[in-house]
DNA sequence: ATCCAGAATAAGAATTATTCTCATTCAAGA
DNA sequence: TCTTGAATGAGAATAATTCTTATTCTGGAT
């Protein structure tokens, strides 16, 4: 039987995925998994340019979109308008401050028991359910001064 | 007492958000009032045009900020990475193809009763609880066959 | 071991969405 | 009517992401 080493089972996880388990992909694979707070494609090219110095942006971007593609990760909601990927894979809410944009993970078992979703369109598949509570920070708060009665 | 028009309307509206109620922002919030489906900031502005030939996309947008801002519309999650306005009021689940991206309501009553969010951080004020169900709409399960087993 | 074919990569250009800048216009109050 | 600050329009600027293309790599066949 084969080692358990991270890259052999790298290696079961793309031949599942159907991807090719090149050099690139691993290491930002491993950045990916040891990475937390949802990292940005900028960070992980940061992160990983120690190991591949010569490493594209667009390489990190295609590799983190094949895994987003085959599941390998799942995207967090995009509040930011930007791609953030979840390396967290036990499933949770999130919090996320609607002015600053900050993402921020809450209990696990916060919303648990969701009834499974009914009355899908035909074909779809659901995969997963994402709770995110939206509200303002309290620093945002502070700053906006929006929507006071005029004392 | 005044007439309950759409401008007396938003007139109210702009006052208790605190903000200005301009020509234009009359015009994008009722074309926001009117459409359905998620509209994007450049449909707004496609809409708008007749009725505003001069307005700049730049206002389309500030308009829409400024009324996300003061919570006089809410923000769909950003599975797009686009901007997108939720023009239904009534808190309720969306259908999200992680593929092609696409939008659609769920029925109001399919995650009612969650709990109340709890054990936020200081300070920190939910306004909302997003529920997202995520997958495959049954095209994009056709077009992407990813992870079957080789036969 | 070498060759071949197709896939993956690097580099930077291109695209797209959004924000910014600033000159002009507007509107409410003095 | 003037004044003053805010809002607008126009287009430039920015930022995130994708695309293009030449090169490199990989694995299988010879």
């Amino acid at each position: 039987m084969a080692l358990d080493t991270p890259s052999s089972q790298f290696g079961a996880l793309c031949e599942q995925a159907g991807i090719a388990p090149t050099h690139q992909r691993l290491v930002i694979w491993q950045a990916l998994k040891e990475m937390r707070n949802h990292p940005s494609p900028e960070e992980v090219f940061a992160r990983v340019r120690p190991q591949l110095p010569t490493v594209s942006l667009a390489t990190v971007y295609n590799s983190i979109n094949l895994f987003l593609e085959t599941g390998v990760f799942r995207q967090v909601n995009a509040h930011h308008r930007k791609l953030r990927i979840e390396t967290n894979a036990t499933p949770h809410p999130h919090l996320v401050c609607r002015q600053c944009r900050t993402i921020s993970d809450l209990d696990a078992g916060l919303f648990d028991n969701l009834p499974a979703p009914r009355d899908l369109p035909d074909g779809f598949v659901a995969e997963h359910v994402a709770v995110d509570v939206i509200g303002l920070c309290s620093s945002c708060r502070e700053g906006s001064s929006f929507r006071e009665s005029p004392a």
